[in-house]
DNA sequence: ATCCCGAGGG
DNA sequence: CCCTCTGGAT
C-alpha cells in the first residue's frame, strides 16, 4: 500500500477536483451533473447555469424546464434538473440555503448520494468522511485487489481499513485519473502504468474482477 | 456496442 | 438485488 499511495502521488502530484466552482453550493451542483458525464462537459455546462442561478436561493425558485435546458447535454437531464432544484430547495428551507457539514445530512439532499457528499465535504471543507468509491477507484481497487467487493459502501469500507484516514481525499483523487488516463474500464494501459510491479492482474489476462 | 467521477426506486 | 434515467465519447 505505502508503494502504491508513493507512486501515485509521484504520478498525480495534484489531486485537486476538476470541477470548476466558486462555492460549495456549485461543487454540490456540478458534482450532481457529473454523474455518468465527463468532467469537461460539466465545466461547458455550469457557467451557464450559475450565470443563471448562482446560489441555493436562486435555484429553489428555478423553472424546472429551464434547468432541463441548461443541463440537457450532461445526460440524465430530467432528473439531474428535478434534483438540483429539489436540492437548493432542501438547503434553503433545512439549512439556511448553504450546504451542510455533515455526510448525514447531505445524502438526505435529492440527487446526492455518499459519492457525490463525500466529494463536496472533502474538496470544500477538508473533511474525509470516507473514501469516495466512484466506478474509477472501485474498479482499480479490485485490480489492486485491494477490495474484492463490487458494491460501493463495501468497497469503501475496505478501503477506510487499508488507507490512512489523512490519505482519503488524496487517494481518490489520484485513483480517478489513473482511471481515466492509463486505468480505464475497457482498455487498461499497463505498459505506461505506475503501478504495473504491484498489479496482480500484469500479465495475468482477465480484467482481475472476474 | 459499451461505458462513463450515480442516485432513486421497485 | 435489479432496473431506469440519458447524452456523449470511444
Amino acid at each position: 500500500m505505502r508503494t502504491v499511495l508513493s507512486r501515485l502521488k509521484a504520478a498525480y502530484p495534484v489531486a485537486e477536483c476538476a470541477l470548476h466552482h466558486e462555492s460549495p453550493f456549485q461543487l454540490l451542483a456540478a458534482t450532481i451533473l457529473s454523474a455518468q458525464c465527463t468532467d469537461a462537459r460539466v465545466n461547458q455546462t455550469t457557467p451557464a447555469l450559475f450565470a443563471r442561478f448562482p446560489d441555493a436561493p436562486a435555484l429553489a425558485t428555478a423553472d424546472v424546464k429551464e434547468v432541463e435546458t441548461l443541463v440537457q447535454s450532461c445526460g440524465f437531464f430530467r432528473s439531474k434538473a428535478k434534483n438540483l432544484v429539489g436540492m437548493a430547495t432542501a438547503l434553503v428551507e433545512r439549512h439556511g440555503g448553504e450546504v451542510p457539514r455533515r455526510l448525514e445530512d447531505l445524502v438526505t439532499l435529492p440527487g446526492v448520494g455518499r459519492k457525490t457528499a463525500n466529494v463536496v465535504l472533502g474538496v470544500c471543507f477538508g473533511i474525509a468522511e470516507g473514501v469516495v468509491v466512484d466506478t474509477h477507484v472501485g474498479r482499480i481497487s479490485r485490480r489492486l485487489a485491494f477490495t474484492t467487493e463490487s458494491d460501493a459502501v463495501k468497497a469503501e469500507r475496505d478501503l477506510c481499513e487499508l488507507l490512512p484516514r489523512s490519505r482519503w481525499v488524496s487517494f481518490s483523487h489520484r485513483l480517478i485519473l489513473h482511471g481515466r488516463s492509463v486505468c480505464d474500464a475497457r482498455k487498461p494501459r499497463c505498459g505506461e502504468c505506475v503501478l504495473r510491479s504491484v498489479c496482480p492482474r500484469v500479465g495475468v489476462g482477465g480484467t482481475g474482477e472476474e
